[in-house]
This record gives C-alpha cells, sequence and structure tokens, in this order.
DNA sequence: CTACTTGCAAATCATTTGCAGATGA
DNA sequence: TCATCTGCAAATGATTTGCAAGTAG
C-alpha cells in the first residue's frame, strides 16, 4: 500500500494519469515512450475493468500500425500496477486490472455468469483485516474481498429462459 | 455453496471423503477407479493447502509406477471440487486447493514473502456479504476473503536478515 | 460387454523472454 | 551518445485434449 503522493485529498487536483507514471518512470530511470503514452491514455481513457486481451482489443489501430505490441502491452502493464496506477487481480486463472490512481478503495461481487464484475466499499473489511492481523502477528499491507455470486440481470435471464 | 449432505453437525459422525466421493460419482454414472481412490487418500491423508505439483510430488511413488499420471490428477482434481471436497483458489495465478469436506469455512491471510496461507474465521464477513449482495440485488454463492502482507516469521527473518 | 477411464503425446493459452535494431534523454 | 525500449519469434509453464488401449460395473 506504498503512497507516493504528498497528498490525496479528494478536494485537491490531482495531476493527470500520464504525468504520474512519467514521474515513476524517471524515478526509476525509465523512458517515457511513444507506446507507454498511447497504453496509459487508453487505460484510463474510461473507468472499467479489463484485461490485457480487452486492452489489446481497445489498441486494435495502434497494433495494426505496429506502434504497440503485445509485449510491451504486457510490460507496461507490470509497469502501472508497480506504479500503483492500476491493480491486478486474479479472476478465473486470467489477470484482470482496474484504475487505482484517482479512484478510491473498493471490493466486488463477481457474477459467475456474466462475469461482471461490481464494485462496493465498506469500511468494516478494514477493520476486520486489522483485528484478524493483529490476532496472528500479521503485517497488513492489502486486503481483497469477492463475493461471488449471481447478479440481478443473470437471475432475470434465467427465469425467463 | 451445494451442500449434498443431509447433515453435517459437527457432533455426527460423517462418513469418509472416499466414501462421499464414491457417493458423488455414482450420481454422475462416474466410476470409482485405482487413481481417483489413490488420489483422494492422499488429498486428504493430512490438512494442507497444495497445488497440483505438490500433490503430485506426494503421488511421486504412484506416478513413477505409472498407475497415477499428471491429466488424471487433475481431472480428479476437478471432480473433487465439483463436488465440494476441496475448494480451489487462485494464488499468484496458481491453483491451490484446500479441504471442504468436514472442514469449517474459512478466510485467509496470505504472507507475501514465504507464501503461506494463515486460516481465520470470522462470522462478520458472512454478515457483511449478505448486506452487500442485498443492496445490489445480488444472489450470494460465496465470498473470499485475502488480507495479504507479510507474516510474524518473515518479519523476524527480514529483521535479522 | 461396453461405456467410462487412463496414460501418452501433443495442443492450448496466457504470459514472458532473447535479441537485434530503434529511440528517448 | 548509449542505455533503455521495442517488435518479433520463440520459449515457458500450467493446464487441457485427442485418442487408442485398459478396466469397472
Amino acid at each position: 500500500m506504498a503512497d507516493n503522493n504528498f497528498s490525496l485529498n479528494s478536494v485537491e487536483v490531482q495531476q493527470p494519469p500520464l504525468e504520474r507514471f512519467a514521474q515513476f518512470l524517471q524515478s526509476r530511470g525509465k523512458r517515457v515512450t511513444k507506446q507507454r503514452r498511447i497504453i496509459v491514455e487508453q487505460v484510463f481513457s474510461h473507468h472499467d475493468h479489463f484485461d490485457a486481451d480487452e486492452l489489446m482489443a481497445h489498441l486494435r489501430e495502434a497494433i495494426e500500425r505496429r506502434e504497440v505490441s503485445r509485449p510491451t502491452v504486457y510490460r507496461t502493464l507490470s509497469e502501472l500496477t508497480e506504479a500503483g496506477l492500476i491493480r491486478k487481480m486474479t479472476l478465473a486463472g486470467r489477470s484482470v486490472y482496474e484504475h487505482a490512481y484517482g479512484y478510491p478503495r473498493h471490493d466486488h461481487l463477481h457474477c459467475q455468469v456474466c462475469n461482471t464484475l461490481i464494485e462496493f466499499q465498506c469500511e468494516e473489511l478494514d477493520r476486520i483485516s486489522q483485528t484478524v492481523a493483529r490476532q496472528h502477528d500479521f503485517q497488513i499491507s492489502s486486503h481483497r474481498m469477492f463475493v461471488t455470486g449471481i447478479c440481478a440481470n443473470c437471475r432475470k435471464a434465467q427465469k425467463l429462459g
């Protein structure tokens, strides 16, 4: 849960993701390249959950133009995760990402029929993590809760079917 | 969360895993074979978290004797999961299993250094799942909570190092 | 008997890596 | 300049599948 920001008060303006990423890259002696720019812009163009393939589908044009390649997409997703701009989770064996930068902490309901993720916030989960961690002399870095089941839409569809 | 048992009161005796599995197999028109017996016996010989490779390591002799093969181990793990005898989770891209049959529901602390899973029980998590699910008109089948961080042992080791 | 199972070899599939040429600071 | 990057092709590693021979009921 490294917070490299001096301030994240929600009232304050926050630098755009690309700038934030540029800082991170610089701090590691890495470079701001055309492909990293393209990928970050795409990732933060809208809020959503996505995996590498879905991201590449959105980048199709750039990929066909040979401006971005599959390995670079994977490499950049790792860097963005390291930088704390996105968060990675594993869903059915596949890596799925979501925005972390500028987006509030939350957990998920996962519909096992349509595979959708529904976000929810619950302060209590933090409290519980802390209590349990204390009991086991465990140093928390983060927690993740998934509630699996069937969403309202899919239940409706099933009844109709 | 399908419960195929008529009763799971902890005071009552419970049939051995192999018998339970035999019932499941029969109900599906499947057969009790030597390899399924060997694998179930091994899986339930002690309580632990394990992945396919670790299980195969324990089955090394049978594998060398050509009594059990890698595909059969994978196939049987799937069946045991379907039968509800074991539970599957994904940890760092790898499938990890644990006993479900005859073992109380729990969640995990996951040490990111030594990769150990520490179990804990917390009724409140069920209550929270239910509340959240209700808010989103979501039908729960189960939940899973992971608290990631560093366990006491690894912290000690790090201080010494 | 004969449908279900198995081991084997080969296929998959997501993700990663080696490398020679390209490029940002 | 020159270390960092990139695309390409190929490697990886866990898991799965097709298939002919084996076996449970």
